[in-house]
DNA sequence: CAGTGTCGTATCTCACCTGT
DNA sequence: ACAGGTGAGATACGACACTG
């Protein structure tokens, strides 16, 4: 391996010089003195030879070498804080960590019912954020234990698959728009609106080639934001309709805030896995969890079709404004 | 508030010594 | 011969005082 140039110390200093603006905020933060971490920054600087802040007036901004390392800073102090709760638990030998990562979605709302469901208190479940990128490499790397992947299961030696649900993708809105009013929609509804998707790569969503290419029609206007979670707030604010798995936004739904519609009259399904590494034995832990997810979604459905995390009820009428 | 010069301290490296 | 301890010198780091 080459030899690196920073430190943890150089990437926290990174983190938190651009997260508090000021390298005074920073050395605070940090329990060092401003002196010392603007060393620390020149330092820096100077072993990778390229600026990582620019300076206007009082205040500093990340240049774009600056945004790359930061980036890599906060996900690598992350981890790291992580992992040495992880090794700290397995040193006291008092609970087991599974790591849970969801593919596309950092959506979280259904955690907390699963646990007391589990009713395994000795487990300790923690979430892998970055496992919505690339959920199943994220397992492969052995970064996360359990990972939940939508679309076609796709065979490989060191996985094991297990079906969780089948879950509708619905179209989302404000409670405003036109569309609202409408039992379920189609692709001709969204040529004239502001399409919002989270990624056109390496291939855009599954709606595209289930609804907008069988259809012959696509959006004219599509933004990309990058991050799911963000197309919740901008559709909310009434900025672009979009379409995501109905369980993602189920708390904007029961709460008024977005409307979802099904696709089509007979509407659009996604299946959802749970899959975890070929490795594990029937009993480890990491499977122990995913039977677990299988038989809560399962009892969760209710003996309808939808619905793997989000709560039972009539998504065509919900939260139909009156 | 950022940056610089100076100085004290901590840490690392290397050579040498000692005990087994 | 080898492992571990000790001390000197080099280097890195941070604090203080100060400037712009």
């Amino acid at each position: 391996m080459a030899n690196l140039r920073l430190e943890i110390r150089h990437l926290s200093m990174v983190r938190y010089i651009a997260d508090l603006g000021t390298v005074t905020a920073a050395a605070d933060h940090l329990g060092v003195t401003q002196s010392a971490l603007t060393h620390r920054l020149r330092e820096a600087e100077r072993r990778l030879n390229v600026p990582l802040f620019s300076r206007t007036g009082n205040r500093l901004f990340l240049t774009p070498a600056g945004e790359r390392l930061y980036s890599t800073a906060v996900m690598v102090l992350d981890d790291l804080v992580r992992t040495e709760e992880d090794v700290s638990l397995l040193g006291k030998q008092q609970r087991t960590v599974v790591r849970l990562g969801q593919g596309t979605y950092n959506r979280f709302h259904w955690f907390p019912g699963f646990i007391e469901y589990l009713g395994e208190p000795e487990l300790e479940l923690d979430i892998v954020a970055r496992a919505a990128r690339e959920p199943l490499t994220t397992l492969l790397d052995g970064l996360a234990d359990i990972v939940t992947v939508h679309g076609m299961r796709r065979e490989r030696r060191r996985l094991r698959w297990l079906r969780l649900a089948n879950d509708p993708l619905v179209a989302i809105m404000a409670p405003s728009h036109p569309m609202a009013e409408r039992d379920f929609v189609t692709a001709d509804d969204f040529v004239n609106e502001r399409y919002i998707t989270y990624s056109l790569e390496p291939e855009p969503g599954f709606e595209w080639t289930r609804l907008f290419r069988s259809a012959r029609q696509r959006p004219r206007r599509i933004s990309v934001v990058g991050v799911p979670e963000a197309i919740v707030d901008l559709v909310r604010a009434g900025l672009g309709v979009s379409i995501l798995s109905q369980w993602a936004v189920q708390p904007e739904i029961d709460d008024g805030t977005l409307v979802a519609r099904p696709i089509g009259q007979a509407g659009l399904n996604l299946d959802w896995w749970v899959v975890v590494r070929a490795e594990e034995g029937n009993d480890s832990p990491p499977m122990r969890v995913a039977h677990a997810m299988v038989a809560w979604s399962q009892l969760r459905q209710q003996g309808t079709a939808q619905l793997a995390f989000s709560q039972p009820g009539d998504h065509r009428r919900a939260n139909r404004p009156e």
